[in-house]
DNA sequence: TGTGTAGATGAAAGCGCTGTCAATGGTCCG
DNA sequence: CGGACCATTGACAGCGCTTTCATCTACACA
């Protein structure tokens, strides 16, 4: 008996529950996608056939024969930060509800993965990809345009987008990150973080952007480390070690925000009378932490979820493209308990 | 011109690629499977044909003719919970450079939903499946032992695993998370958690079992939310009202606990003189917080580890099936700073 | 009663790739 | 110099499904 090629030995097919069911394969692959065309009574026996039988459709093979995989590809870079926790909420709740799966790849920040996972993702065929960033190597470009299928680039805004881009100007938001320590009268102000990402860097530039303006000196303390609570403690400890005078300090993203504050509180620090603190992405805990974390919220969600309602519109309407290709969400800059007016300005009066 | 039944217009086959470089299309695909096996001189052309014309190779159609799908199956109830992070670390680490995709379906603690994505994972034929929970409902059960492929249990045990399981006793870790406020000599014990999943309600029966040898009155607090950092401060608040007595507290995840804290240093409760606080999970941030937090360290990471080495083993190896089917990997407990003697025991000398 | 029509069903082809096996050509050795 | 043998290469069928198109039935109407 020779070996069915690629067949699974065992594996239920279209034209075992057929067979079951004495009707021909086109029939049950009929009333599995589109019932009414069935008779009821047909119906019934194919379903029951079915359930009896323990049948879960090929997805490959109904993929290759349709060329439709109800599929959608999202690269992005990490699924420990909780930025993309509500990023890829927001692309299930569109998605899901559509029947679309979302096939989540991870990059875990290694530069040269992007290429690799869009390259693997492409290859699955799927009817969009949703990327993270904009700074995909040019082969990856190729590919994607060359792909044929919506491309939407999100969180951050570039002159030449691959085709839809989502996003908010980081340098923007670094800058009223920092603007908003200046404005309460800080001259001395710290930046940590953790630029394993180029929106992070971004940001870094709107820092030093702000401060030129006021003509302050940077006081930067950056490593190639994906942002975590711990770290934020550790860059702490170095910029006090460096700058023992700063009185405020731009956390590159919520949870470097929170490690510094915990340092402050074993060094008995006094947030934010000795030292202010803000973070950025306004992460989940910021409102609740004591003191609570002032931040800048950028849209995640919001970026996502847009990025989803236009795919699907493309995928299932008329195919026809949006007019307006580019969108800029901004960011909103959040006050709270930790940033304040520097000391020796509050004590003056 | 008739459309091409499922053709995707533009798309670069393999034939194209053929067509390109001279040479037929088995040629191509051995060029890209088993290079070994083609001359270099036709190697050299067909990669060259491959470059130009920017070919992805159909993984469906690979997947479809050889039956190797070169994926495995993954379900987790949560990306953001911080403990599924580590996990599905794990098994990038294993598979990843093994070539095998890693498939993540989240079923968002969303009861019902789980079943749906194990019939939907295994319509796309992975390798094997990676389960969290041990919980699965019959028909789910029943198709993935009809899918004869391994299938691992994980984060708990059961007497009734489908395939492999790898866990260990949350009940047992319950258990010794109060068990240790007991032994400090606490007898007021509240417990915080979310009960969203089974595991939390099992650890919930462990602190029931511990309070019940010492003949200590449950004080419980949960609701059906997933957890996270600001629930923490709102079931302490209930609790502290409902039974202002409390000394300590067993929270059923480490950022409940996080939250907890956050919402005694608003009130002015110290820690732990005032108030003990324990978490769960040890996750980032617990061991820099101030105080720092006391956990129970679960080897989720290992736990995932495992799991993807087994069944490289399995799928990779000779096929024969491990001894061992059932692995309790423990866990441990860590003292730190938040957990400490009650006050009044404190002062007696 | 014959014909037209709509709806339901089935037969056949093909999606892009890989496994098998046959064909080809070159090499080695007697 | 001929035959055996090995290494390459290609032809072909088929993976399980969907699409298209032809067929068939039942019913309404003239």
């Amino acid at each position: 008996m020779p070996k069915p090629l690629g067949r699974i030995a065992g594996r239920i097919t279209l034209d075992d529950v057929a067979a079951q069911a004495g009707v021909s394969a086109v029939t049950v692959s009929r009333v599995l996608r589109k019932p009414e065309m069935v008779t009821p009574e047909l119906r019934d026996r194919v379903r029951a056939a079915v359930k009896q039988l323990g049948y879960i459709p090929n997805q490959l093979a109904s993929a290759l024969a349709s060329a439709r995989t109800a599929r959608i590809g999202v690269i992005v870079p990490s699924l420990t930060n909780g930025v993309f926790n509500e990023y890829l909420r927001a692309l299930h709740d569109v998605f899901v509800p559509a029947d679309i799966q979302v096939l989540v790849m991870n990059t875990q920040y290694m530069p040269g993965r992007e290429e690799k996972a869009i390259l693997n993702v492409l290859g699955q065929f799927p009817e969009a990809i949703v990327l993270a960033g904009v700074g995909q190597t040019p082969l990856a470009k190729r590919s994607l345009r060359q792909a044929g299928i919506p491309v939407v680039q999100t969180m951050e805004l570039t002159d030449t987008p691959i085709d839809i881009n989502i996003g908010l100007s980081q340098r923007l938001a670094g800058y009223a990150a920092t603007r908003h320590l200046l404005d309460l009268g800080h001259r001395r102000i710290g930046q940590l973080s953790a630029p394993i990402d180029s929106r992070s860097q971004t940001r870094v530039d709107g820092y030093h952007a702000a401060l030129a303006e006021f003509d302050c000196t940077p006081m930067v303390v950056a490593v190639d480390l994906p942002s975590k609570v711990s770290l934020g403690g550790h860059l702490l400890t170095e910029l006090l070690g460096r700058w023992p005078e700063v009185t405020a300090v731009f956390c590159g993203n919520d949870n470097l925000a929170l490690g510094a504050l915990f340092e402050c509180q074993r060094r008995g620090i006094r947030v934010p009378d000795d030292l202010s603190i803000i973070g950025f992405n306004d992460l989940e805990g910021s409102d609740c932490a004591c003191p609570s974390i002032s931040s800048i919220a950028t849209p995640r969600y919001g970026m996502a979820r847009l990025a989803g309602e236009m795919i699907l519109d493309i995928i299932r309407g008329t195919g026809k493209r949006p007019k307006q290709l580019q969108f800029d969400l901004g960011f909103q800059l959040i006050v709270r308990e930790s940033t304040g007016a520097p000391l020796e300005l509050a004590q003056k009066p």
